[in-house]
DNA sequence: ATCTTAGCGAACAAGGTGTTCAATAATAAA
DNA sequence: TTTATTATTGAACACCTTGTTCGCTAAGAT
């Protein structure tokens, strides 16, 4: 790829980034981003089509790197019931929101996170069915599966929301805890 | 209230409830509102300031309705330990948002959800704090409790976006079953 | 050194926003 | 019924955002 693409990719989202930060996505404007990122405007139309476009390559981007391809890895089944694996897998997820760079946290919060939100669940989903110990329960699998997954990314946006006053490794617990025990 | 008023305030909520269900909440223009209730411009800003201003009186009334005086009652602690009351209260609410006649399941899916579950939530949280059956869990109770609320939300959200494909009473009893086995 | 591609910036039409105002019609109060 | 009040109207308004086009320039690849 072209360094200058790069460049201006890069400013795109570093611009984009600061401004989710700052105010509600849907009120964020091209003409901000073009401003922020200071380049002209038909190359930003050039990168990406639309808004959510953009958004959607950021989650992209991000979660790239959130959900490696070892943590997708398949064989991870825990047998000893106490899903120790999985907590772990949580674990680093939680690790790696906290640590990044990009304002993982702004686009989760401030009202931004309607698609953010979306895409995340959609590898949550991918982790969670792979690492499926059965809960003894009378429900459905798919009821079972979207309830692990919504009150995963539900607890996610409330840690963040209350300044991640908790660790990673005490969220995880509190997580399988109520999940699981 | 002028019936002129109350006339008009029908018009924009029955527009808005239509278009809600049609296209994302992001894209739909007060334009489009005012076209589809037949009212003149500034009879729209007379009324609502705001898009965000309208969805909120709009779900202020619907959850008028849902969250009625009886089912927010405290007195309603359930000491079996089998959550009886609260699994009826869920059962209720679950009933009101399928028959409703506004377009509930519109506004909650097809992304238009993000303010909407905002206000949702608000009033869940009323609920289980006064429905809160300690879980025998090793988790704060600011935790579980805001586990307890977005999983409920998230629940009913894959209910709608699944055309409510288990009953309200099958939906209430999964829920519980798998929250406070 | 040259070919290729990205970025620039100005201009454009189309359409949405939120406000104002005088005229009109519906409603409430006497 | 008459009068006073208040809601609605529709046009006009300046302003902003959008997405596209185009010739020019500059950076990068070969």
């Amino acid at each position: 790829m072209d360094r200058r693409q790069q460049k201006t990719r890069d400013a795109i989202f570093k611009a984009f980034s600061k401004l989710i930060g700052q105010k509600r996505y849907a009120n964020i404007t091209v003409q901000e981003i073009i401003d922020e990122a200071n380049i002209g405007r038909s190359t930003f139309y050039a990168h990406f089509e639309t808004k959510d476009e953009l958004l959607k390559a950021l989650c992209t981007d991000i979660f790239s790197h959130v959900f490696s391809d070892e943590l997708m890895s398949e064989k991870t089944h825990d047998f000893s019931g106490e899903n120790y694996v999985l907590e772990a897998k949580l674990t680093h997820i939680l690790h790696h929101l906290k640590d990044s760079e990009k304002n993982i946290a702004g686009i989760l919060s401030s009202e931004s996170g309607d698609l953010f939100m979306k895409y995340f669940k959609d590898y949550l989903t991918e982790l969670f069915s792979k690492n499926f110990n059965e809960i003894k329960v009378n429900a459905p699998a798919d009821f079972v599966l979207n309830h692990l997954v919504g009150s995963f990314a539900e607890t996610v946006k409330w840690w963040v929301d209350n300044s991640m006053k908790y660790t990673p490794e005490q969220t995880a617990r509190y997580y399988i805890e109520v999940s699981y025990n």
